[in-house]
RNA sequence: GGCCCCGUCGUCUAGCGGCCUAGGACGCCAGGUUCUCAUCCUGGAGAUCACGGGUUCAAAUCCCGUCGGGGUCACCA
């Protein structure tokens, strides 16, 4: 059975793009197998914790489908899936540790604990906890009693190769000499990231960590762990880090990085994550557009690249507006109306619209900007014709000759009328247009003019002379 | 700085020793269709496969080194 899971920790507004990836990946590989994608809030960190964060990310990941068969809101066989509900669990677990020597009690404040380390670095050493406590701990456990604040450390071995097997990058070898004596109980009772992955990540027994490559290299630290309790190792598989144009880690300084952002834009979720197994993946056929079933029936971690893909906007706007080609005019127009509900746009004119725009959105967000004269006469004109104005009369009366407010007669109408006016179709069609409109760029004209109505063609044109 | 990961057009990538004078996509440029824009069609520029050594009859593909980029070194995840 294969189990993966995310972890996300509700320590920013949303779920980051970079989670919301590797999300992806693993509910696909679950989805792909028949297996199980689990959702675990990873809310270690009373400091950095934000309110409502927690909500945000678990609704951003339904709103792109990635919905848990196992997490808080949905619940599962091994929960609880909150780490805050699990501190007995974590307690329970450093406790065997501690018996068994894999880890110790250590009661050094943080000053003492800094100094080390800036001497450390001074003497161009490691910079890393000295194991000072380590040799008195029965001396330890009195201090305790007496209510001294305390931390378990895991006890590192001096030097030994830690060697895992990564699906994406094979071999990785590191030496425990690189390694720190983590901090495995925190003070308050809480336990840090890499005792509580490993324990829950076992006990809800995950069959495949697929992470970020950020955790290459703290990954030996949990395959220690796994060793100290005789634990069997998942599956690992380091996927890449989204990158920013200058190759640096996707960060919100530089890109826009929390996942409803792309949705408040107007991007599609089937797009954005169409657009997001395309980094570091390639679908073997040399596809570019497919969707979750799709992927899902292709995908394999092994094929994943571990290269550094810089996150191209440019390009998710092309699938974007790939994706939106593709839709039928009543979900588009669904999509719409939902995206601009506060606006309240006249559902005939929304409807009568879609086929102009379909073709020229690219996300959601510029419907008004390319359709909004549609709904409401322009405020301003993006070119002057004060000089035009009897000219505009007779193109006004030639229209309110017409009966059948159709595109193509009126089309048919105003070609007949340039041509014996003596005036070329760009320069006629660019002035009616921005009559019309107030603007130079339009969906057609004809079909415009159709959905505005004879009675609001004309008024509009009234209005400039 | 130590350790780890990586290095093919600006970007995403194909490529797993000969089919590569390196293919596709986005973007860019030019032309065509068109009353604007977009779509669509055609063409183009763009990568000495980071560099230097090997191995081999043959290397983008294997090995080593150099350089470059990234990640990580917390009682944060």
């Amino acid at each position: 059975m294969i189990r993966t899971r995310i972890a996300p920790s509700p320590t920013g507004t949303d779920i980051h793009i970079g989670n919301l990836y590797t999300a992806y990946l693993n509910w696909t590989l679950a989805k792909k197998h028949g297996g199980k994608f689990i959702v675990r809030i990873e809310d270690t960190d009373r400091t950095r914790r934000i309110e409502g964060s927690e909500e945000k990310i678990l609704s951003t990941l339904n709103a792109f489908g990635l919905t848990p068969d196992e997490s808080v809101e949905v619940g599962g066989k091994f929960g609880p899936y909150r780490q805050s509900e699990r501190l007995d669990i974590y307690k329970k677990y450093s406790k065997i540790l501690l018996d068994n020597g894999s880890a110790y009690l250590c009661t050094c404040s943080r000053t003492r604990l800094e100094t080390v380390r800036e001497d450390m670095k001074v003497n161009k050493q490691i910079p890393k906890y000295d194991k000072y406590c380590l040799s008195r701990q029965e001396a330890i456990k009195k201090e305790i009693e007496n209510g001294k604040e305390h931390v378990v450390r895991l006890n590192v071995p001096e030097d030994e190769d830690v060697i895992f097997q990564d699906i994406i990058r094979g071999e990785v070898k590191i030496n425990t000499g690189n390694l720190d004596d983590q901090v495995l109980m925190k003070s308050d009772g809480y336990p840090t990231y890499h005792l509580a992955v490993v324990i829950d990540d076992y006990l809800m027994k995950i069959s495949h960590v697929i992470r970020a490559e950020e955790w290459i290299s703290s990954t030996p630290k949990h395959i220690l762990i796994y060793k100290a309790f005789g634990w069997e190792l998942p599956k690992f598989a380091h996927v890449p880090i989204l990158r920013n144009p200058d190759k640096s880690k996707l960060s919100k300084r530089k890109n826009p990085v929390w996942a409803s952002w792309y949705l408040e834009q107007g991007f599609l979720p089937s797009a954005v994550l169409n657009y997001l197994a395309l980094m570091g993946w390639s679908h073997p056929e040399g596809k570019e557009i497919f969707d979750a079933d799709e992927f899902a029936e292709v995908f394999t971690l092994e094929r994943i690249q571990p290269v550094g893909p810089v996150f191209d906007v440019k390009k998710l706007e092309w699938m974007n507006g790939q994706y939106i080609m593709k839709l039928e005019i009543s979900n588009l127009k669904f999509l719409i109306s939902n995206f601009y509900k506060d606006k309240n746009l006249d559902p005939n004119i929304l409807e009568k619209s879609i086929p102009l725009v379909r073709e020229r959105l690219k996300k959601l967000n510029e419907y008004l900007d390319i359709a909004g004269f549609l709904f409401e006469k322009p405020s301003s004109y993006e070119k002057d014709f004060s000089g035009e104005k009897e000219l505009l009369k007779k193109v006004a009366d030639k229209l309110e000759s017409l009966e059948s407010w159709k595109a193509d007669e009126i089309g048919n109408l105003m070609q007949d009328f340039a041509t014996s006016e003596n005036i070329p179709f760009g320069k006629f069609f660019m002035m009616l247009r921005v009559v019309l409109s107030g603007k130079k760029i339009t969906p057609p004209l004809n079909d415009s003019m159709e959905i505005l109505g004879k009675e609001e063609c004309i008024a509009r044109i009234k209005n400039v002379i």
